[in-house]
DNA sequence: TTCTGTGAACACGTTCACAGCG
DNA sequence: CGCTGTGAACGTGTTCACAGAA
């Protein structure tokens, strides 16, 4: 899951549930493999299964779009996937730009379902001088200094930042300084910015210690790790202990003051063959 | 965000609930930042303004962990960082394998936040043939054949899948078969797996999608894309309209049943110089 | 009848506000 | 006094169960 965003103001009048929006993608996911089969009509049940949903989620989460079923027979997909795309704002184009053309900057400019459902790649930046130029996903590289141009020439309002830890705060700030007003980002850091600019975070690391968490609980069932309210060792006792975190990439916080390229750390570039 | 857990059983007694532990590896981030820098003690606000969390609910979150903190003081950053690691059982060692070797799983491979907290990538696995034995992150490829050998020879319980879409489910499916119970799914796919076993989903698109709702509502403020009762056209009217989707990677459920491998598809193999 | 759409009940998560410890 | 820990209030999200359209 993604977090980050500022806080939605409580006063929500005719919106859409947060929950709802973050599963609309997949429901359009699934219905327009549909499409592609021909499929005219598909039940609340059906959809469901093919989104990983019940079908009581999918129900109310449809009735906040309006009333797009028949009762009886189910939903009209080409209906439904016009519908559903239209309210997220993919019948229109959003031009990104990606920051950072590490293995992960890469692979998201060569990612399929970035490039289609309404998200043009615009440009793909990078504060390495030797990446400048260079074909990724068919489209050359552009160099750092560009990164205000690009964004006012283009009108773009997303940005994608896949660029080390240390340098994600000041792509941030040029980016939103440039114009855009959502920011994708995949560095393990805490983004700071102004109010009414929309911050999503994917976390690599912090999925997988989610899944050790409930691995973790499935190994002893017997004995979890227990948090007991009588703590046997004061503050300090384990000090030293089995403690792992050196040579850690995203505690590099301190630095932030540094350059603004810094590849091939966290998130290192493409392997230069 | 990632969903798709079998969901979890409704007796959860002596559990922290799971928003919290999807903020622990925040809190432990925030904290190593800290204790690499020496500081002794951290107060809710501070550690909360470091996380990006508010401060009521860092401290409720720390209270399912037991009472580790001293009052008019706050807390003890070296003994949090132990507890919480405790927590999310990465004191212990967890062998993890990547399937899928493109740019995606290069990336995975080479982050650090992967490598650390007491995660170790024990194999990495790629269907293409030509990919064998080539070094990733200092790591030579494994083909996929090996696959069961490698789960069962390391004690793996924790399998990340960087495929195209297409291969995801059969990848699941070997993985669990071998015995993985934790499984990372960046595929742009619904897994399916038996009662048990855990997957979190890392779906690229899919936060772009939720950016560009947000974004179009910023846009245009007075008129939102608005889904009045009243239908204009009823179902089937907009057949062939503006929605996007051709080419679009995620569309290929039908063929599920082919060759195990696939590789360059929406999750391309790493330029191969 | 079948299946949608939705109020009402419930579960979960967040915030408030303050008691109480150091 | 400063700050944690936590009950209680509140808000959001999910599930239930059924009325009612086709």
């Amino acid at each position: 899951m993604a977090t980050g965003r500022p806080h939605r103001p409580a006063t929500r009048s005719r919106g859409i549930p947060e929950a709802t929006v973050a599963r609309l993608p997949l429901y359009l996911r699934a219905l327009t493999a549909l499409s592609e089969r021909s499929v005219p009509t598909v039940s609340s049940e059906e959809l469901a299964g093919a989104a990983g949903v019940n079908s009581a989620k999918l129900r109310k989460d449809f009735s906040y779009l309006g009333s797009y079923g028949t009762r009886g027979v189910g939903y009209d997909v080409e209906y439904l996937v016009y519908q559903i795309s239209r309210e997220l704002g993919l019948t229109q184009d959003w031009p990104v730009v990606i920051v950072g053309i590490g293995n992960l900057g890469a692979a998201l400019a060569n990612y399929g379902g970035f490039a289609s459902r309404g998200f043009r790649v615009a440009a793909l930046i990078d504060a390495d001088p030797g990446m400048t130029g260079r074909p990724v996903a068919g489209i050359a590289v552009q160099y750092i200094d560009e990164l205000e141009t690009i964004i006012e020439d283009n009108g773009v309002s997303i940005g994608v930042i896949a660029t080390p830890a240390g340098a994600a705060q000041q792509v941030c700030d040029r980016l939103v300084e440039a114009g855009v007003t959502s920011i994708l980002n995949f560095a393990p850091t805490v983004l700071s910015v102004p109010e009414g600019v929309d911050v999503r975070k994917v976390d690599l690391s912090i999925e997988l210690q989610i899944l050790a968490f409930h691995e973790q609980r499935k190994a002893g069932e017997a004995s979890p790790p227990a948090a007991p309210a009588s703590i046997p060792s004061g503050p300090g006792a384990p000090a030293g202990a089995v403690v792992r975190g050196r040579d850690d990439a995203e505690v590099r916080a301190e630095a932030r003051a540094g350059r603004d390229g810094d590849p091939g750390d966290d998130l290192p570039a493409v392997m230069p063959a």
